[in-house]
DNA sequence: CTGCAGGCCCTTA
DNA sequence: TAAGGGCCTGCA
């Protein structure tokens, strides 16, 4: 067990954040993340301290970069807080934990597919049936290759399972190159991604700034564009957060659901 | 029990 | 090139 003091983090709210679709809940105050082909038992015990539950070793070759803990979002807070926009420093209080993950960039393409006019707790249902056969981890695209448009549609994927299908035979053919996609800057990635049936602007936004790290992609799903729409009379000033306007959407996104659903 | 959910594709003008 | 209908399905 590891005892660690971190800054800017809340699991709690890393979980509900909407960016990931696997740490749970296990017990209270502990949380099990499933990631990268890992396992790992988070506990929090107080307000900036938890237990990581694996070596040290594994912390700094898998959760560190995971959960972005090289990063200071205290500065970005700072910036937000100095445009004086009330709605924004609301949220920064209100999900002062959140972090944009480094996640597996398989994984998240194909959660991202399924995501699109889909709820939250179907989602999920649907991640951890794909990953039922295979000892709870996410499959490569290998373990997928025979894999049918009624496979998919019985795991529940409905008009969404074509695309994985095409997707999976894309990338084992190198139409799809996954390599590649890593090395582009975020236009030329958002691009690339928009190439493939399935993935539109939105879904390409989400894989590119919650895997590919770009925090300068802002994705705007039917939270961000009521929030644009009430609250920025249909204009948001994302000028004003050059070169991390992503993980300003995060706030926002994190801050009117947790208005809606009366968490606060 | 309906309506809808963190969109996207396709057609139409 | 912008706008709008249809789409799988199960959860609230």
């Amino acid at each position: 067990m590891l005892r660690k003091v971190l800054q800017d983090f809340d699991i709690e709210q890393i979980a509900n954040s909407g960016q990931c679709f696997r740490i749970r809940e296990v017990s209270p105050s502990v949380w099990l993340v499933k990631a990268l082909g890992h396992r790992l038992c988070i506990t929090k015990i107080n307000q900036n301290e938890y237990l990581f539950d694996c070596t040290e070793k594994e912390y700094k070759s898998v959760w560190i970069d995971y959960f972005d803990l090289r990063a200071d979002y205290s500065l970005y807070k700072k910036i937000i807080q100095q445009t004086q926009d009330t709605y924004l420093t609301k949220a920064i209080n209100y999900g002062s934990g959140i972090r944009i993950l480094k996640q597996d960039l398989w994984e998240t393409i194909i959660t991202f597919i399924i995501s699109q006019q889909n709820n939250i707790s179907r989602i999920k249902n649907i991640i951890e049936r794909i990953c039922l056969p295979f000892d709870g981890t996410f499959p490569s695209p290998t373990l997928l290759k025979d894999y049918t448009e009624v496979d998919f549609k019985t795991l529940g994927l409905g008009y969404r399972a074509r695309y994985i299908v095409d997707i999976v035979k894309a990338v084992l053919n190198g139409t799809f190159d996954l390599n590649y996609l890593t090395t582009l800057q975020t236009q030329d990635a958002l691009r690339y991604l928009k190439k493939f049936d399935g993935i539109g602007p939105k879904v390409a936004s989400c894989i590119s700034l919650f895997s590919l790290h770009k925090i300068d992609a802002f994705p705007v799903d039917i939270w961000v564009k009521r929030i644009i729409e009430t609250r920025y009379a249909g204009a948001f000033p994302i000028e004003k957060y050059a070169g991390f306007a992503g993980i300003v959407q995060q706030y926002m996104f994190f801050y009117e659901r947790s208005l809606k659903h009366n968490l606060i």
